[in-house]
DNA sequence: TTGAAAGCGCTAACAT
DNA sequence: ATGTTAGCGCTTTCAA
């Protein structure tokens, strides 16, 4: 059975391609074609199980329906479960996925990014590492849909989904004080991305509101996740004083456990805890930890929506949307 | 700037198409160019930048240059770090990738796979869901190469690459036996697919062997975690003899923690456990959580790689891999 | 209301 | 050794 194209349909039912082609597109009234028409040719187009070759359609249209997702990483829990939730809504409305992780490489990215734009990608969801202003604007004066979360790209104006991450850590970090702790960390990633930026500034802004002193540790990050574990535990080590410690990122809070750990840290009694993120370690660790979570759902749900909106009509002004997250409080700041 | 085509190209330099196709796809030496021709196009192109446009090529020749990657949900880690791999790979041979949920749900795996069959995909890697037989096996007589993972379909005859279930959990489970247990659970998620039911027969397999008694909890799967938990909360409450057990999934043994920390128990003086898969919940649970190991790396590579020879080469007997767990002790089964 | 035909950019059979 | 040309399957302008 040989797949069958527009013109063995209009050949069977002796019209044209292109009334075949109006009426699977919807356009019939629109051109007037009579009912009679439509309704016959609706019914052998389904009779055979004729599907337009989507292929040929992109190549005459330019769009693929595909939307390009790209993340930091793929196997981080966070972007996994953000991409699980893109996922679904993008085929509920017909748009497949192709993604990729950028691991933050600006030159990786710079290259998926000419690839996508090779294949027609109608439109993009990006956790943008930095030095990518150029390719994205150009993406944009071309009218192509970008869509960022996570974080963002200062000069750059487009639709951006983030959490209040200095909110975030502003009021964790308050947290702390008001339960009486007076030298509190931050240890977090060495970055400049965005997100990572207000964090530490949160963080910085509760403690010099307080009067009191700032500890950063900023991890190197490391394929190896020992050789992160050290960098914390080097710290730890020099800063005997500490009493609570605020981790600016998922990664710095488990990698963090293991260094408190190695060094046989009592959590709360020698040492409080918030971390960013949450998920199953901290729930199930005991102590239970204290954590910032982030609203997934709706950090996936607006980004997404952000997009779709502005594939199926151009032209409005660039959103911002910034989400609030909430803190979990558990037995790791316990006094 | 307009989009430069190969018309476009031949044109300026005041040669055929043909030639400029022949010389980008490599195929200037068997088409006897001339050496002199073929640097004069290479040099335009590199100049001007030119990049042929893969859709066009794509509705001729019928090859994509995409892989389909289909696995259970991309927010477990399992399948996201497998997925992350894969991804590695794949970009480097030049193939994309596009992935999908399959929820296990046939339904909807069968709608993707007819998705991704008209935009000509050029190969699969499914962990796949039950009763999508006969869609496989017409990709499969179709020439279309398909790698199963994870799991496999009884009666298709294709490339798989598992793990030695069977033998994990038999391996497993003699372990808890020779340290002395004598009443060991298995718990695990109700279902039919083929690395499950390996699973549950290693541990029947060595429970059997030493004459003890079979204790088995089949967990139905629900979107809602907390009822998994009861589920296994009120099994351990019609089981107050236990003394060991094994957990045959990951989110069964994260599920199981949450219920034995509600019910008090001790691990592993109350109850030793052991859980399939590992990750950092098991590491830093405290005590620690000795798991069975899935050699990922392994996995995601043994899988790309079968489909690459496959897609360059058609035609080989097909391969099963069986690729060896390993067991990483902890201190939840120490006496 | 319907149809003919051009063309999206590429490959490859066939010609020279 | 290089060129001509017919499609791949679709959309869309223009004509009837």
């Amino acid at each position: 059975m040989k797949k069958l194209s527009i013109a063995d349909i209009a050949a069977q039912l002796n019209v044209s391609k292109t009334v075949v082609s109006f009426i699977l597109n919807n356009r019939a009234e629109e051109k007037r074609i009579s009912e009679e028409l439509v309704l016959r040719v609706q019914k052998y187009i389904k009779e055979v199980g004729y599907k337009p070759n989507p292929l040929a359609k992109s190549l005459r249209t330019g769009k693929t329906n595909i939307i390009a997702l790209m993340v930091e990483n793929i196997a981080d829990p966070f972007f996994a479960s953000v991409a699980r939730l893109i996922e679904n809504s993008a085929y509920k409305n017909g748009y497949k996925i192709i993604y990729c992780s950028t691991d933050n490489n600006t030159e990786k990215t710079k290259e998926l990014l000419t690839m996508f734009r090779e294949r027609s990608v109608d439109g993009y969801i990006i956790a943008p590492p930095e030095g990518i202003q150029e390719e994205i604007q150009s993406l944009i004066d071309e009218a192509t849909p970008v869509v960022f979360f996570d974080r963002h790209l200062p000069n750059i104006q487009t639709d951006v989904v983030e959490i209040d991450n200095q909110d975030s850590t502003f009021n964790a970090t308050n947290y702390l004080i008001n339960e009486g702790y007076k030298s509190i960390a931050f240890v977090t990633f060495s970055s400049k991305l965005t997100q990572m930026k207000s964090r530490l500034d949160g963080y910085k802004q509760a403690i010099n509101a307080a009067g009191l002193k700032t500890y950063i540790k900023q991890i190197i990050f490391d394929q190896n996740e020992d050789k992160m574990v050290t960098q914390i535990v080097d710290f730890l080590k020099k800063n005997k004083n500490l009493e609570a410690i605020l981790f600016g990122a998922l990664q710095a809070g488990t990698n963090g456990l293991k260094a408190l750990q190695q060094l046989g840290f009592n959590i709360p009694n020698d040492m409080a805890v918030i971390s960013f993120d949450d998920c199953d370690v901290f729930r199930l660790y005991s102590p239970s930890i204290t954590a910032i979570s982030q609203p997934i759902n709706q950090i996936a749900e607006s980004a997404i929506n952000l997009l779709l909106k502005r594939l199926n009509s151009s032209a409005q002004k660039q959103q911002k949307i910034i989400i609030k997250t909430s803190a979990v409080y558990r037995q790791s700041v316990e006094k």
